[in-house]
DNA sequence: TTGAAAGCGCTAACAT
DNA sequence: ATGTTAGCGCTTTCAA
C-alpha cells in the first residue's frame, strides 16, 4: 500500500486559483471581516474544492504564535488526570487552542524531558503537575525562560497553580474518621518524593489528628502510588494497638489496599475501614462505594487552562483553590468502642 | 507577573558564537557524525550555554518531516484508551517521535475535526479509533489524502488496524457463560452507531448462542457507553423468563450496571451475573473482581504505533489481531438449574 | 569537513 | 479592500 500523492496545496495555489494575492488568502482565514464578501466567498470555494488547510507550521513560524499549549501529567491511566486533561482540552479548543499532552510517570527526569519536548514544539504555555513544586528544576527553567505555565494539583506559594486545599481536605477526612470513632488511623501514601500532594495530605491529616488529641497516625509509604504492598500492610496491622482505619493518599491506592486486605481475609469495612482521596468517578460505583475526598478534576484542568490563556493575553494569572467535597461511601464503618 | 524576555536563540546565534555556519550547527544536531569532533564539541558547548533548543516548526517546515504523529481516541477517561495512548506514546518516544492526542467523545463530527486539526499540525500519520470503520468519512479522507494511519480497536478488512478479534472474544465469553449454566443472557451495549466494536461483540455473542442452541440473547442498548440506564435495566428484568446474566460490551458499562442493579436491591452475582469486556486494571480490583475479556490495550497502542512508523519508513503495514484473554472474576455465578 | 544560498508556508508591515 | 515584500528557523542542495 504505497502512499498516494500527498500534495497539500499551499496558500499560493489558492491565491493563484482565486485570482488574489497570498496575503488575501491569509486574511480570508484569519480576519475574514477585512475582505469583501465576494472575494471571501471565491477564496472559500477554491479552498474547499482543493481541500486546502492552512499549515500551522508556516503560520506559527511566521507569526510567532502557535496557538498550542503543552500539558505534562504523571499518567493518564489515573482517571483523575485524564479528566483534568479533558477539562483543559475542552477549554483550549473552545478558545482556538490545541493541546499537546505528555506523561511523566511521576519522574522528574521525564518531567524535564517532557517540557523540553513541548518547548521544542513552540507551545505558548504549559499546564503541568510536577513531583515537587517547591524544588523543581523544570519549573525554575520555565520561569527563567519566561514561558507561561500553570500548575495543576500542586500547591505552591511561588508558582501559579490550581488545586484543592490538600491539607484542609485531608484534615476534613481525618476529622470525619475521628467522628466515626476511629482513633488509630494509619496514613498510606506512595513515595513522598514523587508527590508533594501526598505530602500535604499527610501533613493535613497529622495536623488534624494533633488538634483532636489523637495519637499521631502511623505513616505507611508504599513503593508505588497506585499499588499497595501487601507485606507493608500486613506488618502495619500487626502493631498493637492496630489501626482501625487506613487513609490512602489517592483512590487508586485505596482500591489496591482494599483488594490486598481482602486477599488477607480482611473485609472492608467490617474488619477495617479504608478511604481514599481524589474522587474518581469509578470510586462511587464500587461495592461498597469508596469513601473519598472529591477533587473537581475536570474543573481544575479547565480553570488552569483558562488562567494560562489569560496570561497569554497579558493578564496576570492567579492561584486558585477549588472546593473539595467529602464523599462518604461505604468503606468506612463506625469504629468499635475501644477495649 | 509580566513574562520575561523569552528570547529563544536561533541556529544563527549559535553559529555566530561558535564561529561556524548555520548549516554546520544544523548538522551538529541532525548528523553529528559528519562533523569534526572538535567543531561538534564547540557547538555543543555554545548551545548548552545559551540553552539553545532547535525549533521544530522551522525544521518541520523546511524538511517536510515533523516527526510527530497524531492520535484520536473517544475518551481518555476510559482507562483502556489511556493505556493504549501510553503504549503508543512510549513506542513513539523511543523512536524519536512526538504524539499529539485528541479526544473525540464517540462523535463522528468531533472525529473529523480532530483529524483536521492534526493534519493542520502536519502530523506524519494518525492512530485512531473511529465510531464505525466501515463507513467513516474521516478514514476515507485520510486515505484520499495519502496520510498514513492505523486504526486501534476497530477491525476492518480495508483499513490497517490493530485490535483483538472482537467476535471471537465475545463468543468465548458467551460460551463460558453458557458453561456456567446460563441460558437466558442479555447483551448490554451503548449506542451501536457510536461503536462498531460493540456491534461486533454483539454479533460474536449472538453467533455463539446460536451455535450452542441457546435462545437468542436479548439486546439492551443503553443511551451511553459508560452509564447504564436503570429504567431499561428494570424493564428487561421484568421479562419472563428473565435473563440470568448480563454481558456488557465494556467494563465501564458493566461496573455501572452492577451499581444500578445494587440500587435495585439485586446483588451481583447472587441475584444476577454480570460481565464486561476490556480488562481494565481496576476491574480486577473490584469486589468481587469483574469477569471480563482482557484486551492488551497498551500493546494495541504500541503495536499500532510500530506499524504506523513502519509505514512512514516506506514499509507496508499489516493488520493485526492481538490475543484476548478471558478473566474469570467473581461477578458471574453458576446459574441455578432452570425451573 | 564546512559554507553559501535558496526556500518550506505563512503573515506582518507597509504600500496602494 | 487588496497587493508587495521580506523573513520567521531551519535544512538541503551544491560548491569548495
Amino acid at each position: 500500500m504505497p502512499s498516494k500523492p500527498l500534495h497539500r496545496p499551499s496558500i499560493l495555489d489558492i491565491a493563484r486559483d482565486a485570482g488574489v494575492s497570498p496575503a488575501t488568502v491569509s486574511r480570508a482565514f484569519n480576519r475574514p471581516q477585512l475582505l469583501k464578501p465576494d472575494t471571501l466567498q471565491r477564496i472559500e470555494r477554491v479552498a474547499r474544492k482543493s481541500r486546502f488547510r492552512p499549515n500551522r507550521l508556516g503560520s506559527g513560524l511566521r507569526s510567532g504564535s502557535t496557538r498550542t499549549i503543552g500539558m505534562a501529567l504523571p499518567t493518564l491511566r489515573n482517571p483523575v488526570f485524564a479528566e483534568c486533561f479533558e477539562g483543559a482540552e475542552a477549554w483550549a479548543h473552545d478558545n482556538g487552542y490545541s493541546i499537546m499532552v505528555t506523561t511523566t510517570g511521576y519522574d522528574v527526569t521525564r518531567e524535564a524531558a517532557a517540557v523540553h519536548s513541548l518547548i521544542d514544539h513552540q507551545v505558548e504555555g504549559v499546564l503541568l503537575a510536577v513531583a515537587n513544586a517547591a524544588r523543581s528544576a523544570t519549573l525554575r527553567e520555565l520561569a527563567e525562560d519566561g514561558l507561561p505555565y500553570v500548575l495543576v494539583y500542586n500547591e505552591s506559594p511561588s508558582h501559579p497553580c490550581v488545586s484543592v486545599d490538600n491539607m484542609a481536605a485531608a484534615g476534613d477526612m481525618l476529622c470525619w474518621l475521628a467522628g466515626q470513632g476511629h482513633t488509630r488511623i494509619a496514613l498510606v501514601t506512595g513515595p513522598l518524593a514523587a508527590s508533594d500532594r501526598a505530602r500535604r495530605r499527610l501533613q493535613g491529616a497529622r495536623a488534624c489528628a494533633r488538634k483532636l488529641g489523637l495519637p499521631p497516625p502511623a505513616h505507611l509509604p508504599m513503593p508505588s502510588h497506585t499499588a499497595a504492598d501487601v507485606g507493608i500492610l500486613r506488618q502495619a496491622l500487626r502493631e498493637r494497638p492496630a489501626p482501625t482505619a487506613l487513609f490512602c493518599s489517592n483512590d487508586l491506592l485505596a482500591v489496591s489496599v482494599i483488594a490486598q486486605l481482602r486477599a488477607l481475609g480482611l473485609h472492608v469495612p467490617q474488619a477495617l475501614s479504608v478511604c481514599g482521596f481524589d474522587g474518581m468517578h469509578l470510586a462511587a460505583l464500587m461495592v461498597p462505594p469508596l469513601t473519598t475526598v472529591e477533587q473537581p478534576s475536570r474543573d481544575i484542568g479547565a480553570t488552569a487552562c483558562a488562567q494560562l490563556l489569560a496570561r497569554l493575553r497579558g493578564e496576570s494569572a492567579v492561584s486558585l483553590r477549588l472546593p473539595h467535597r467529602l464523599m462518604a461511601g461505604g468503606t468506612v464503618a463506625a469504629a468499635a468502642p475501644s477495649p
